[in-house]
DNA sequence: CACCTAACCGACTTATTAAGTAGGAATTAG
DNA sequence: CTAATTCCTACTTAATAAGTCGGTTAGGTG
């Protein structure tokens, strides 16, 4: 299971987020709390601004803030901006014996897909260590 | 979760020897029948051989055949040859307040785990749909 | 208005990994 | 000997990820 650095540093920032006092969070600040690399950050949250899940505020004093709270954004929410559509990956349908491996994949897929789902940014900056309500 | 093609195409041809009777299977007829290109192919089987996952024998009529019972050798087994070890990837310790996010990582690389332990290549040959043993 | 801060934006470069190829050498059955 | 078939290293190419650059635009403050 890959997680590329751009959606570690998507939820790391969305946290930050979610964890900040009201109003608008400058992307400096969450670049040096997570020691993330400041260009690329921006490039990040502006691709989060344009899906609507943030919102920005520029000159002095400006920043970034969740567009919902964080007990509405789920970790998916964050994830499938990132990392785009699913785009339906080739795992369907191999020749012969092997087709079978297929319904493996959508198992793997869909307990994923679940759990992300299910987890929101409010349970992560309480403390994920906690499962997420019904399992 | 992305899987290669490596990794996609050792598990086919894993399942192919799983499946066919008794006795070598030339690299040639699962390239074949399983779509792989030749050549790749070679060098996923020989990495397969040297983990002693499978057996080889030179020359005509000879080919590759299962080291054990499909029974006995799990998709994980198949997985962590061509993939290599885990190498333990950076998701642990986030600064602050994304700390928590690495137990959702911690989770999800659980389950994988746990599922693709469970799954022999027996059952695939046999039919995946059918779910694993105790879950 | 001047000036500073901070978001906005597309294109570009570099690094890493995946995917596949090449060219043979070594074995073994017949 | 010959043909089949594995064995082996290294190489090339394609794709993706990661990060950089050079600015522009908007907003607040004195």
């Amino acid at each position: 299971m890959r997680i590329s650095a751009r959606t570690q540093y998507a939820l790391r920032a969305a946290t930050e987020l979610a964890a900040a006092p009201p109003g608008p969070v400058p992307a400096e600040k969450i670049a040096v709390s997570q020691n993330i690399p400041r260009r690329f950050l921006d490039n990040i949250l502006l691709q989060l601004r344009r899906a609507g899940l943030i919102h920005s505020q520029r000159g002095p004093d400006g920043g970034y803030w969740l567009a919902r709270p964080a007990e509405e954004i789920t970790l998916a929410d964050v994830i499938m901006v990132v990392e785009g559509s699913p785009e339906h990956s080739r795992h369907g349908g191999y020749p012969g014996v092997a087709g079978p491996l297929a319904d493996v994949w959508s198992l793997l897929r869909e307990h994923e897909e679940t759990l992300l789902t299910e987890i929101t940014l409010a349970h992560i900056t309480k403390d994920a260590s906690r499962r997420p309500p019904r399992r």
